[in-house]
DNA sequence: TTTTTCTGACACGTGCTATTGTCAGAATAG
DNA sequence: CTATTCTGACAATAGCACGTGTCAGAAAAA
């Protein structure tokens, strides 16, 4: 006997205790960088919040900005499966289902003021690799909201690449001020100022 | 004589040397944030391009956020004198007046790139001192484009608070795109998708 | 010319964090 | 029980740019 690696610890094998470490590390993650910001979040903190220690850091993510991007990745599968989610199951005219889904959407990033602040705000100019990520989001951010708007028959009128991004840039940056006042306003008002601009979408 | 102070050089007097290193170095940091990025700019290399050494940048600016604001303010100021003029000389229906004005501010972009980066792109996110000069300038940048819209009767609707961020988010995000893409479409087709989410302040 | 102020070059200390490396001890397999 | 693998704590290294301080020489004044 030789070589008997891969040994299993609490009942988990070895690839199980990672994928847990590394969700551990995700979690932990995404709750500091709401609180302090993802500048103001060393690795270290992320590993104390996690109850682990560097090295397993390491372990699953190359640097810092890795992190940040899986954390980012977690958080938008959450938001978009929600939202399709959503949009499948309204049956009726566009104009309110554009409101149900901005609600479910606005809703959400109430209900998770981390992954809002995650999602909306700490994404933004980090670094290329993480400008990239958001950079390749925005357009299907905005396909999601061209289809919330768009008639049951399907007709495509595709409005341009630029109006879509604008309208992204309209929502996101509600949810930006809508986050910075604290969640003054209610869910549902927040909606009916954002589908106004949704609205752009449908001409 | 025991002090003899503030001596000329050149013919200039010692504060209007100063104001013009400071100038200075303003320009140069917007060429080099433009080219390189804030994050990659540095100190240093900010006084190379201006022809001075660190000792000169100290005495104007507390630190790199501080200059970063200052060329910020610098080119705000032209962009908004440049927008108010347009908007006042402009005589015709609010649907026209938009579209000349968002073309005056889509040129400007274009015609100084680096300004434009620094506007558009390199101020967010830097810190909270550059972040609450941003977040001053948002509603006013609001205001603007409220205005721009605005029948000439005058009656305020004023819309939302939210719907004014939103689209000055949208109109920004535009111009994020557009840059980005190397300024691939036309000053006037640009104009026309950011008129289309403007109008969303007719309402 | 001589004195004083201004200017440019540059070196240095500082502080902060990422990232790697070491090691003793805990948990498990046989 | 004994050997082996896993784990946590922590030291050590490295890097980077800011911000300050020094100093010799240039430019003006007297």
């Amino acid at each position: 006997m030789t070589t008997a690696r891969a040994r299993n610890y609490a009942g988990l094998s070895a690839e199980e205790r990672q994928q847990a470490r590394r969700d551990r590390l995700i979690e932990g993650a995404i709750r500091l960088y709401g609180e302090l910001g993802y500048r103001n979040t060393t690795v270290k903190a992320v590993c104390e919040a996690a109850g682990l220690t560097e090295r397993y850091f390491y372990e699953s993510f190359a640097n810092s900005e890795a992190l940040l991007v899986a954390a980012f990745d977690t958080v938008s599968r959450r938001v978009f499966n929600c939202l399709e989610e959503v949009r499948k199951g309204h049956r009726g005219p566009p104009e309110e289902r554009g409101h149900t889904v901005l609600r479910a959407y606005y809703q959400m990033l109430k209900d998770d003021p981390d992954g809002a602040r995650l999602f909306v705000i700490e994404i933004a100019r980090v670094g290329p690799a993480v400008d990239a990520v958001w950079g390749a989001l925005l357009p299907q951010f905005g396909e999601v909201l061209a289809r919330m708007m768009a008639p049951d028959s399907d007709i495509k009128p595709k409005p341009g690449e630029l109006v879509r991004a604008g309208v992204v840039g309209g929502v996101v940056q509600i949810a930006k001020e809508w986050i910075r006042s604290g969640y003054a306003r209610s869910v549902d008002a927040v909606a009916a100022d954002a589908l106004k601009i949704c609205r752009v979408l449908t001409a």
